[in-house]
Order: C-alpha cells, then structure tokens, then sequence
DNA sequence: TTGTAGGCGTTATCAG
DNA sequence: CTGATAACGCCTACAA
C-alpha cells in the first residue's frame, strides 16, 4: 500500500474548495471559517499532510541547510567540530549537508559551486591542504561576493574577509613548552606537518617564542618536519637516533603517537627520558599508552559558535562590504594533563 | 561589489529575448540560431550564470540529496562508512545531508520527517540503539511506503523490507574465537555491549557457536557486559580479579582497548598471558600498545555498497511492493593480526 | 527560429 | 470568508 506524497492541490481537489483555502486553513488562519479550517486539517492529519521543503525554499529563497566544507571526515576533530555545528544547527531549524574535499583544491571548488547554486543558505568550512598551500581563495571570494554568508573555522585565511573561530594555539604552544620546562626539560623538539598549514604555522610560531622566553635557543635540527600519512616510523626514526632531546611538542596527536611508540621500543622511559604533548585531545591521547598530554581543542565548542555566527548573519540583515560586519571568535585551548608528562 | 546570482529571467530581459530561448540555448538546443545560441551563451559565462538547484529539483521531483542518519559522528566507524558513501554519491553527482540521531529514538524519528518532505531522495541509515531497544520502525516503514528508497547499513533490522548491507558477524567472531584457540588459549571472554545491538548478537553467537565446535563449554561467567559509555575502569576491574581467563574477544575497540590497560595495570603480559581481539579496526587498534588484532569491516566499501543500493534504486524504477526488489549485501569481514595475539 | 503557456508546490496579495 | 492570480526559477510541449 503505496501512500505517496499528499499535496495542497490534492486536498483542495478532495474537499471541493480552492488551494489558497487549504493553504490558509493549515495555518489556521482566522480569515477561514472555524468550520472549513477543522475540516482541512483534520483531512491533511489524516493523510498525513507535510508541506513540501523544496517548493517552500524556492519561495522563501532560503533552504534552512547549512553546507560543511571539510578536508577530511575520518578525523577526529573535525567530527567533533561537526557534532557542534549539527546540534546547534538542528536546534535552530537547519540541516547539514556536508561535503569532503579530501584536501584537494579542486574538489573544494567543485562542491562549494555545487552548493553555492540555492542548495544551502551558508558555508562553514575549514581549508584544504593544498588550498593553504596554493594560496588561491577565488572561489570562497566568490561565494561571499554572491551575499552567501561564509564562516572559516580552524583552517583559516586573512585573505577572505568573512567570520572565523580559531583557537589561541601560539599561546597554547608556549604553555605547553613552558610546562615542558617547568618539569625540567631542556631540549624540546618540535614534530610539525611537511605541508604549510596555518595552525602548524601559529604552533610553531608559539614554540619559539616560549623557548625564547625561557631562554633556551632555538634549534633547527631539533624540528621534525612530517608528511601527513606516513606509513613507515622508519622517517622519524633517523631523527630519534641523531638528535638529543628529551621533549616533544606536536602540532597533532598522531605524530606524538607514533614518537611515543618509538621512544618506547628505543627503551626510553616516558615521561622520565622523555616527554610527549600533542596537539588535538582526541580519542588517541585518551587511550595511548602511556595516555598522552595534549592541548584540547574544543571543537564540539567551535562547531557552535561557528554555526551560531553564520546562522546570525544569514537571518539577519548586514552591510556585506563592511569588514566591521565581520568577527573572529578565539577560542581558548586548554592543556590536558596525562601521563606522558 | 556584490554580484547576487543571475537567472534566465535576467538573461531574458538583458538580452530582450524570452526565458524559453535562453533556456534553449543554454542547452545549445539547435531549436535555436546559431547566433542568439553564442550570444546568449556568452552572456550567461559573464555573468556566471548557474541554474538554481532548488528549482529543478521542484521541477523533477528529484534533489540529488542523500539523507544520511548515524547514531553519532564522532566514531571511527561511522565516518568511515560515510567516506564510502560521500565518494560514491559524489561521483554520481549527489550531495550528502548527514543527521545523528545520538543513539535516540526521538531524533532518528524528527530527523527522517524533516528529510522526508522533499529534501532528499532516499535514505541511507544505521539504526540507533534505543530505536533497536524499542523495536519500533514505524518511521521507517511510513518513508518507505511513500515510495522514498532506503537502504540499512550495520544496524539493521528484519521487520522493515528494503536493502541492507552487514557483514558477517557471526563468522567473523567464529574465525577470531578460532584464532584464539589456535594459539592455545582456552578460557576465553567476551566483552559486549549491555543495550541490546542486532550486531553485538551477532557477534556473541559467533562466539558461542565457535567455541561449542571446538568442544569448549560456554561459561556465562566469563561474558562481560559493559554500558556504552563507561568513564571508569572500576566497572571491568572486578570482571578481572574474580575471573580467570586468558583471551577476551570483544564487540568493539574501545573494551578492548580498557582491557587491554587493565591488563598491562594487573601485571599481565599481552600476548603470552592474555590476548586481545577487537572488532571495529579503527584507529585505536593501529595506534594502541600493544596494537590491537582486530576484525576489519570494510566501512568505506560498506558504505560505497550502500550508496551504489540507494542510487540505483532511485534513478530506476522497481516494485516497492514486491519484497524481490530488495537485496541485503554481506561485506565480508577480515582479521587483523597485530601484536595483541 | 522564437515565444507562449502551463506546471512543479507553496505563499501572499487582492478581489469578490 | 473564499478564491483567483501571480510569483519563486526552471523546463517543455505546443503554438506562431
């Protein structure tokens, strides 16, 4: 028994009377006589009447979706920063679509000009790899000069002016080197992406700084410069058995992980011969043996304000080129202490 | 400079020819003259124009969304089954629309009405643990009785017709058992979820059925029941000190992971003493020390099973009354060797 | 070769 | 109180 989609003409046609009486009727408008309107509704009830998103969004010229553009969705913070953009959004009436672009330029392109044709009423988005490293931001340029409100959030530029939250992470790589000298550690390396990206950036910026301050000069053979997905430990491995160092600061938790795996079966004792704190407090410094320092993110948190902010903007009405119409949310990191410090 | 999206109609009016030719010769129709053709076409690259997917999709009754709904988007699992779904559907030119039901009842319900007025084209899901509790699909009877394709994934269930794509559970804990026995082990335990999950069935009769053909009894003291989320190792710790076994086989990764801490805190050395399998190889298995051997599920294929299902139920015409429409696809699941057998 | 008209499902305005 | 009409943006069968 097949009950396809019921519709305001269907109605219409059933009771005898003319579409705008249904349609008024279902908003129970007092302009219908109390008779006819209990009669409709109680015949859409039972039919089981919804009306239809896509015709009321071709009319309202908004969409209630929100589109989600991230390099990468088996990763842990980004599913974290998407569960607070998903909750918040849904709270306010919103859908998600979301799309990967695999830190590809292209394929960012590709779905942001998909979405951008009426799918959805915003961007969230987080930057590709090698967008960062292209440094060509056309295409978000673009979608903000259509009016479609944009929010970067982790992943950001200067170059595009439009909302973002970040999170303070030069200041939360001193912290995390100035606890690393507090416990008497002297020579810290630091464990970084090969690829530019902007955070690994402002960590990196924050480490010297903080060694700076504490005196202790900064080391260029004490940075380990790492290619995303490494198979083999074999590439760190060089740099264990050449440096001296008995601290490690890094820009991610899977470089930390895999340090601490090495340091381990090259005998060091952790965090006696060696200390580890990792970027991104996800479910690998949890469950690491020994569990891992790390500087938690709150992306859950991120997820939030960001989809607040751009909510905000695509229901309320703003001056678009003016650069005070925009804000950059700071969110502030916080370092978790475990065992392997 | 704000240039906010352009239609036909504008093209019309610009260029003093009717919206039915500009739609024709946007589509190079040779309905019309080579000359307007370029001139329109021109035209329309200018000022970039791109037809508005909302409206086509009231025009086809098609939207080229996928709703996609999982119990929670934060699990590696998950995410990877909806990596498979996302390249798939993205190659053949739909977008993703994720919900996460939480594991609720309530939500999986609100979530598939909001979708099912237009937004999507079918459905691809996992159903959430309360819903399996409950034993209650209504919701997703009534969408596939309005004739919207749906296809289960991992959580599924017999009482609703449609495709489904699992994988072999059962065998996969039978083959792992058998690994254990292999290796010498005798007394083995299973660790499995306390709410009910079709999979965590699966997976415990696997377990029975194996050891019953190598002739070991099956010992209801040595099956441990744990909540989902549990912050404590308290919960296990007596399980450990009261029971005697060396193997623990377990429905996902996190318990085994915690059994695996437990056991390295006891004093027990993995493998010789106790060894561990999981199911669910995500990162924790590869990361984990001692890493963790582990039953693969093929995710990113399930998932790409899943959306190939979906699509071509959507684009192609079957009988939805006929229960020979529908398939269920097994994945076939494989063993992982690592360093904790 | 170009244009008109109707429709997808809904809502808002205006007439009756 | 009820209904006709137009509009959102696009497509297409059918005139002209």
């Amino acid at each position: 028994m097949i009950q396809k989609k019921i519709t305001l003409k269907h109605i219409a046609r059933e009771l005898g009377v003319s579409i705008s009486t249904v349609s008024k009727a279902l908003k129970n408008s007092n302009e219908i006589s109390r008779d006819t309107r209990e009669k409709i509704q109680a015949f859409a009830r039972l039919y089981n009447y919804k009306p239809n998103n896509i015709a009321i969004s071709l009319k309202n010229k908004r969409t209630r979706n929100i589109g989600v553009i991230i390099p990468d969705i088996v990763h842990h913070f980004f599913t974290t920063v998407f569960r607070g953009i998903e909750k918040y959004a849904n709270q306010r009436g919103y859908n998600v679509i979301v799309c990967v672009s695999d830190e590809s330029f292209d394929k960012e392109v590709i779905n942001m000009e998909m979405l951008a044709n009426g799918s959805i009423d915003g961007f969230i988005m987080a930057l590709s790899a090698e967008t960062q490293d292209k440094n060509d931001f056309n295409h978000l340029k673009q979608v903000t000069e259509q009016g479609i409100p944009l929010v970067l959030f982790d992943r950001v530029t200067e170059q595009v002016v439009c909302d973002k939250v970040v999170i303070n992470d030069e200041e939360a790589a001193m912290q995390a080197v100035d606890l690393l000298v507090n416990s008497g550690k002297e020579r810290i390396a630091l464990f970084t992406t090969e690829t530019y990206l902007n955070v690994s950036e402002k960590r990196e910026r924050g480490y010297r700084r903080a060694l700076e301050q504490n005196g202790i000069p900064y080391d260029e053979d004490l940075v380990l410069r790492l290619p995303f997905q490494f198979e083999e430990e074999d590439l760190s491995r060089p740099f264990f058995e050449t440096r001296r160092f008995d601290a490690v600061l890094s820009v991610n938790e899977v470089f930390a992980i895999r340090g601490m795996r090495l340091a381990g079966k090259l005998g060091l004792r952790i965090p006696q011969d060696i200390s580890f704190i990792g970027f991104t407090d996800g479910i690998l410094s949890k469950y690491s043996m020994p569990t891992l320092s790390s500087v938690a993110q709150h992306g859950e948190q991120m997820g939030e304000v960001a989809a607040r902010m751009l909510i905000d903007k695509v229901e309320n009405e703003y001056d678009e080129t003016d650069p005070g119409s925009y804000r950059t949310e700071v969110i502030r990191a916080s370092l978790v202490q475990r065992e392997s410090t």
